[in-house]
DNA sequence: GCGTCCAGGTCTACC
DNA sequence: GGTAGACCTGGACGC
């Protein structure tokens, strides 16, 4: 295999090991990469049908983040398929992202302050900043199903229609494209990955995605956020949940019932929870007075560092 | 063992 | 506009 490196700038404060490997034991990009010694790879499709390895790790610090990127590729690189891998990475590194004006309006949040103490140069996940079909399928995933089974459903999603690159001495796969999913019939798809009545939701934004009727996320993202948004819940199997899981907008809020739980206890600490979809409301309308234009970050921020919120909830004042 | 319930939503039918 | 019920699947639970 050839291999090319490179070493990234980033704009301070940020965290490598935080945004690659965060505390909630989430994936950072794919259920399928690794992560080992302070490095992770991820397997990359180009623009241009070809397929590269990456291999990432930190060279510098938190407030002088330096990233170094070793390519891995079956034919030697052009130079504008180098340059779209590069672009590739620091957008889903989100390495040329300033956190500053976040930082700032956690300064005057109690809950703010305190996660951004905890997760100080994070990012969020790169999942989110590659496509369209890659969130639809992690949010159809978490839909009506507990944990184990929205991982069992991605695994087989990836290994059975994502493509496999071995690389480094590592093994990774790449997300499935909408084609690869759609030649497969909505029978084989439900049957193969387990995803019962979800297979049509799948197919369904692969065949929107695919016939260009679905916006890109760069499209979506430069229109403002409820027209985005009315342009996702026309697809299928993607309502109000799942289009605030695809968006890339800071103004979205994709809370559930289990997170709805844990923003609860963070705004309206000692009162019951009312039952599920009213629940759900009450905390998406208190995020929206509370956060503004930042309950996009304030989101990830929260869930990544519940663990502490809730020992400090626990624990009580002082 | 076996039956029943239900989970990190969405759609449809019905009011 | 609001809401009950159905939907794949598999783990948990009671018997």
């Amino acid at each position: 295999m050839h291999s090319l490196s490179f070493e990234l700038d980033a704009v301070p404060p940020f965290s490598f090991e935080l945004t690659v490997h965060n505390p909630a034991g989430w994936h950072w990009y794919s259920p399928l990469e690794v992560f080992s010694g302070g490095r992770v790879w991820i397997a990359l499709r180009l623009a241009t049908g070809g397929v590269v390895g990456l291999r990432l790790e930190s060279l510098g610090s938190v407030e002088r983040p330096r990233v170094l990127l070793r390519v891995f590729s079956q034919l030697e690189l052009a130079e504008a398929e180098a340059e779209e891998v590069l672009r590739s990475v620091e957008g889903l590194a989100g390495l040329r992202e300033d956190m500053a004006g976040f930082y700032r309006a956690a300064e005057e949040d109690p809950i703010l302050k305190q996660v951004v103490g905890d997760l100080y140069g994070m990012r969020d996940r790169a999942i989110f900043r590659d496509s369209v079909f890659t969130s639809a399928l992690l949010a159809v995933a978490f839909q009506n199903a507990p944990i184990n089974r929205t991982a069992q459903m991605l695994r087989l999603l990836i290994t059975g229609y994502g493509e496999r690159l071995d690389f480094d001495g590592k093994t990774s796969y790449m997300w499935p494209t909408p084609s690869a999913v759609l030649s497969a019939s909505p029978g084989e798809l439900a049957e193969r990955c387990r995803v019962g009545y979800r297979a049509g939701y799948i197919r369904s934004v692969a065949e929107a995605v695919s016939s260009g009727a679905c916006p890109t996320l760069g499209e979506l993202a430069q229109m403002p956020f409820h027209e985005a948004k009315a342009e996702l819940v026309k697809l299928r199997g993607i309502g109000d949940y799942s289009a605030e899981v695809i968006l890339p907008h800071p103004e979205s809020f994709p809370v559930d019932k289990w997170s709805a739980e844990i923003f609860w206890e963070l705004f309206f600490p000692g009162e019951e929870m009312p039952p599920g979809a009213q629940a759900i409301r009450l905390v998406r309308r208190h995020a929206e007075e509370r956060w503004g234009r930042w309950r996009r970050q304030a989101f990830t921020y929260v869930l990544c560092d519940r663990e502490n919120l809730s020992k400090r909830l626990r624990a009580g004042p002082g």
